[in-house]
DNA sequence: GTAGCCTTGAGA
DNA sequence: TCTCAAGGCTAC
């Protein structure tokens, strides 16, 4: 009785969850999972509507139209854009009507649920409000959503997947891999369907990607325009953000300050190191001003730096790539661009490797839409590394990097809700990242014992103390 | 055509 | 047995 009780309460209480969330498409009552995320009743009737009966739909305006409760019946054209741009899946509609029963949305259903109740606990123990202003989230951007500019990364499956309005009766079934009698149900799949596939959609709730540089947080979600702002944490580690443009001309200036004193000519290796050892000079000061960083005694600060040197420097390159870096090149911190390929062939394989490497992890950080608040969360968490051996205060690095993975969690949960693994998936590119920093402190140091990696200066002093320490 | 309520049925 | 996300029905 104790567990039907328990087991009703939890019904009752999931329900309440549901009612209290809006619909992403028009703001409606919620009234529960529909065709892959949480839709209100008309809005599932009108997707399975359109996508049963091959509705093709005409917009008389410019095809952006607002889609709320009051409006959602003036423009079926937008509506229907707007359920596929929130994430509905044409895949969960089923091509043979068949009713009742259950389908691979299952898990990813509970999932979503267990993360949600998470994600209220937390924000409700930082005292935040789960707040949604889902019409925020229409539309990510003002071009016209069609069939036919989507540029999708077809896989095998989605060989024999057909447009809505010829084939949607494929057949194909949205069990991968299994031939269509081995499924009881079958379903509608359209190109859409491979956008809006597991692989690429964890998409569950509202969907801004598409808009460079605008995290989920100005869209929708917990944090809105006006809505609770930041995470505490994360505010003041913004604080402690140098001004890119200042430090750009700083570091130009510095460099052709030793050019003008023929320490360096052109932009060849001698030019590059100089630089490097620039962008470490800013990397320190950013940490000694950085909140609790600069609660720490030197020597403790002086350890951690020692340790961590190689990946914020590798972190801060990545995070230029992503801001302002285009395919084949290589943005240095003065703005100059690089081209890669002219870069890596006359390059040895250490170099190369390098250069792959970090491609690779720009792209995933790309895929991943990493933004500058998780870049800055990212910078702390390198900082306050429990790993550093002999620190005195021990405990309080420990406490803060607590602090900062708290911070991150809560973020991502809130700004990016559809990509509720977001934040596991961030640790993994972090030790990406670490990766990377080794190969790369490597190559520095077999630089530094040929001699070509000039004496003196900070990058010399760090790879000598690394070296002194191991 | 819309949207609220009803029925169904696989899976927990 | 219960749940809940499918499809169906029907008043509007």
């Amino acid at each position: 009785r104790i567990e039907k009780y328990l087991n009703n309460v939890k019904y009752v209480m999931s329900n309440i969850d549901a009612d209290l969330d809006m619909c992403p498409v028009c703001g409606d009552t919620v009234s529960g999972y529909h065709y892959g995320l949480l839709t209100c009743e008309s809005c599932k009737g009108f997707f399975k509507r359109t996508v049963q009966n091959n509705k093709s739909y005409t917009c008389s305006e410019s095809q952006d139209c607002r889609i709320d409760k009051t409006q959602r019946k003036r423009c079926p054209f937008c509506r229907f854009q707007k359920c596929l741009r929130v994430g509905m899946r044409l895949e969960a509609v089923r091509a043979d009507r068949m009713r009742g029963g259950r389908n691979r949305f299952g898990p990813m259903y509970k999932r979503h649920r267990a993360l949600k109740q998470q994600k209220n606990a937390l924000l409700q123990s930082h005292g935040l409000k789960a707040e949604y202003t889902p019409d925020l989230i229409s539309p990510p951007t003002r071009t016209p959503f069609n069939f036919t500019n989507i540029n999708i990364n077809t896989t095998p499956s989605d060989t024999i997947t057909s447009d809505l309005h010829t084939q949607t009766h494929s057949g194909y079934s949205f069990y991968q891999n299994e031939p269509r009698h081995e499924s009881p149900q079958y379903y509608h799949v359209s190109p859409l369907g491979a956008l809006y596939s597991p692989v690429h959609a964890m998409a569950v709730i509202g969907d801004c990607s598409g808009i460079p540089g605008i995290p989920q947080a100005q869209c929708s979600g917990s944090f809105s325009a006006q809505g609770p702002a930041l995470p505490h944490l994360l505010v003041e580690f913004l604080r402690c953000e140098l001004d890119e443009l200042q430090v750009r001309s700083k570091i130009i200036g510095r460099l052709e300050q030793m050019q003008g004193e023929g320490g360096s000519g052109g932009y060849g290796a001698t030019h590059m190191y100089l630089m490097v050892d620039q962008m470490l000079f800013y990397i320190v000061e950013w940490a000694r001003g950085s909140v609790f960083f600069k609660e720490l005694k030197v020597s403790d600060q002086m350890k951690l730096l020692h340790h961590c040197w190689c990946e914020l420097l590798v972190l801060d390159m990545v995070s230029r790539q992503l801001q302002h870096g285009r395919q084949g090149s290589l943005v240095l911190v003065t703005g100059q661009e690089v081209d890669l390929p002219a870069l890596v062939s006359p390059a040895g394989p250490l170099l190369r490797t390098l250069v792959q490497k970090g491609q690779d992890l720009v792209e995933s950080f790309r895929k991943l839409q990493v933004d500058r608040n998780e870049v800055v969360c990212f910078k702390f968490l390198i900082l306050f590394n429990t790993d550093v051996k002999h620190v005195e205060n021990q405990s309080f690095v420990e406490n803060v990097k607590e602090q900062v993975h708290r911070a991150l969690l809560e973020y991502t949960l809130c700004a990016y809700p559809q990509f509720l693994d977001k934040f596991d998936k961030l640790l993994l590119c972090w030790s990406d990242l670490c990766a990377l920093s080794t190969l790369a402190e490597e190559y520095l140091c077999s630089k530094d014992i040929c001699g070509e990696v000039p004496c003196n200066n900070l990058l010399n002093e760090l790879l000598h103390a690394k070296h002194h320490s191991m």
